[in-house]
DNA sequence: CTGCATCCTACATGATACTG
DNA sequence: CAGTATCATGTAGGATGCAG
């Protein structure tokens, strides 16, 4: 039994499926996993978001502390986020999201091409260790 | 760019996220890595879900093809759920999930014991290979 | 036992405009 | 640039009852 952020669960995978149990977590995560990045670029690269989904979201992970927040007292503001050293610690996870979603279409996928992924994360980032 | 259940995703994290974008379909398959389950069984073991939901859940787990439902023709009728080789194939995903979880509650957690965990999918299933 | 049919509601998300 | 403020909406999920 755990206790996390006022919730209690009963198993460890409820939690992750707790946190990222939304449209779009999942996504501002591994846009991060290639580096930090201002307001402005993850509005830019996380397809399709809106500004105040965006706003919602980053600032849910920032109270899960998955991601930390640094503003530069800027004008115009200047505001980057990063991930924290758990956040981090989901690369592994979200590389086995990958290489199954990979698995996934070979066994059920009706095409795919290799044009890239345009969540960025490229391979060599996924494996990166720091 | 990848093609799969009639949507396009351009990242293959993209179609884990699309799967399991909802609040049941992985602890059904959490419960599935654990072997085959009769509806009743699941409904039991599936806290706090409603028949229908869990009919739901199935069915679409069943439409893309991560679960194999078999009907015995007898009275009473009995249904038996199991994995698919491709939805056998999620168990190193959910793996990281529960190591990534327990690592969450070690850096944010506010509480745990080792109560066992209530979804039944010990570590032996875990790491089980058939 | 294994569902399906209805009805209902909350919440996540979207659209759009505005601000320091 | 990095957000808020409003308003609107679709859909996942819950409650309940019935059926083969």
């Amino acid at each position: 039994m755990y206790l996390v952020n006022g919730k209690e669960y009963n198993c460890s995978v409820a939690i992750v499926q707790d946190i990222f149990n939304d449209k779009w977590k999942l996504g501002i995560i591994w846009h991060l996993l290639a580096g930090e990045k201002r307001y402005k670029e993850l509005f830019e690269e996380v397809k399709e978001i809106t500004q105040k989904t965006l706003t919602v979201k980053l600032r849910e992970l920032e109270e899960k502390q998955l991601i930390a927040r640094e503003v530069f007292p800027e004008i115009p503001p200047k505001v980057v986020y990063s991930l924290t050293p758990i956040g981090e610690r989901l690369r592994p996870l979200l590389k086995e999201m990958y290489d199954w979603g990979i698995d996934y279409v070979q066994a059920c996928g009706e095409f795919s091409t290799e044009e890239g992924c345009a969540l960025t994360c490229k391979d060599e980032n996924l494996g990166k260790n720091e």
